[in-house]
DNA sequence: ATGCCCATCTAAGCGCTGTCAAGATATCTT
DNA sequence: AAGATATCTTGACAGCGCTTAGATGGGCAT
C-alpha cells in the first residue's frame, strides 16, 4: 500500500497505465485539438477499455489536470533556458515574454488545457505561482535584476502580474490571421513579438529612470 | 423569399425562433457556464424540439457564433460609453482597458464564447477589427488623440495590438484567486486594474515625450 | 506453496449529447 | 383552391462521460 506517494512507481497489469494515458492524451491533444479529445479516445489510443482510466483518474478533468501539470513543467524549462540565454538583465524580461509566447504557439493545445483547467478551479497551479523558483518568481526576479526596487513589494507584484497578463494575452491572440500583415512588416513572428513587448514597456515603469 | 437579409423579420410558426434561441443560449450560458451548454438544452429552454435549431443554424457552432456576435456588439457599446466618460485623452486608453476587463468580468461566459469561436476560425470578427468605428479602431484613435504620431502606421498598429492583448490577458486572468490579495492592497478590483494598466505603460511609448 | 486480498482491467449499460432523415404542419405564392 | 416551401416533430444513430458488477492476476502472509 505504498501507492499513496505522488506517482505510482510500477502498477500491476499494464506497466504504467497512468503514464501511458497522460502521454496518449498529450498526443491526441496536439493532433486533434482540445475540443476533440475524449476520454474514450485516450483509452483507445492506450489500448485499454473505456473504463480503465477511472482507476487512475477520478474523471476526465483529473486526467487533463495531469496533462496541464506536464505543460507547466515544460513552460518552466522553456523560460529557464530563455533567461539563461538573455544578454543583459534589462533585456531579459522581454526575452522571457517572447519565450512564453513561443511556447504557447508551439504547444497550442496543451497551453489551452493549462489555462482551462486552472480557470475551472479559479486557481493557478502552485507550480506557476507558489514555488520558490516558479515561472512567476522567475519573472519577478528578472524585474528586480533589471533595476526594480525590491523593497516595494506591491509595485513588484503589480509589475510581475502586468507582465504575465500581457504575455498571456499575446499568446492567445498571436494566432489570429488579422496580425499576419504586422508580422510580415516586422520581419517574422519573433520580431513582431519583440516589438509588441517593447510597446508594453514592462521595465521602464519599474526602474527609477 | 426575403429572408436572405441579415435577420429574418417574422418567421412562420414560432414567431422568431432564431432570436429566441440566441436569447435562450445567452441565458443558459451565463447561468451554467460555456461547458454546460448543450444545443438540446437551448431548444428545451426555447420550448421546441431538439432538431428545431437546425432550421436556423447549420450546427451548434453557428449558434454560438451568433451569440458571440451579440457579445461584440455589447462590448462595443461598453467601450464607447467608457470613452465618452474619460476625462482627458491620455487617460482614455487606460479607461478603455478597465472598461474592457470589466465587461469580460461581468459577462464571463459570453466573453469566453467570443474568443473561442474566433479562435476556431483563427479570425476575429469584422465587428472587432474591420469596421470603421470598431472596438479596435476606438483604441487606435484614442492612442492618436493621446499624442501618438498618426503617420507612423506600423507603430500605431503595434501599440493598438499591444493594448488589446494586454487587456485580453488581464481579462482572462483577473478571476484567479491568486490576485485577491493584490486587489485588496489596491483597494478594490477597479483600482487594481488601473494600477496594472499603468504598469503596462501603453501610452508613454507612443508620445514623443 | 498455498490461498487470500486487493489493485487492475473488462463488459455492459445509463442518460446524455450532436446530428440527420423522414414525415407532419402551417404559411406564402399563384 | 392548390401547390410549393419553410418550419417544426418524431425517431433514430453513433459517440460521449461515468457507474456498477464481474473477471483477472500480482503481492503478501501464512
Amino acid at each position: 500500500m505504498r501507492e499513496s506517494s505522488a506517482a505510482e512507481a510500477r502498477p500491476y497489469h499494464h506497466g504504467d497505465l497512468r503514464r501511458a494515458l497522460i502521454d496518449a492524451a498529450s498526443r491526441l491533444l496536439e493532433a486533434e485539438g482540445p475540443s476533440a479529445l475524449s476520454l474514450r479516445a485516450v483509452a483507445r489510443e492506450a489500448g485499454v477499455s473505456p473504463a480503465a482510466p477511472y482507476h487512475h483518474f477520478k474523471d476526465k478533468g483529473e486526467l487533463l489536470e495531469a496533462v496541464a501539470q506536464e505543460g507547466w513543467t515544460l513552460l518552466d524549462k522553456a523560460l529557464a533556458s530563455a533567461k539563461a540565454r538573455a544578454a543583459s538583465p534589462d533585456k531579459a524580461i522581454n526575452e522571457l515574454g517572447v519565450a512564453y509566447v513561443c511556447f504557447a504557439r508551439e504547444n497550442p493545445a496543451i497551453y489551452r488545457v493549462m489555462y482551462d483547467t486552472a480557470r475551472d478551479r479559479e486557481d493557478l497551479p502552485d507550480q506557476m505561482k507558489g514555488d520558490k523558483d516558479s515561472a512567476y518568481c522567475k519573472v519577478r526576479d528578472t524585474l528586480v535584476e533589471a533595476g526594480a526596487d525590491p523593497t516595494d513589494t506591491l509595485n513588484i507584484e503589480l509589475a510581475t502580474t502586468a507582465a504575465w497578463c500581457s504575455a498571456h494575452g499575446l499568446a492567445e491572440m498571436a494566432g489570429f490571421k488579422q496580425f499576419e500583415h504586422l508580422k510580415e512588416a516586422c520581419g517574422g513572428e519573433v520580431p513582431f513579438l519583440r516589438a509588441i513587448f517593447e510597446h508594453m514597456g514592462l521595465v521602464s515603469h519599474m526602474t527609477p529612470e
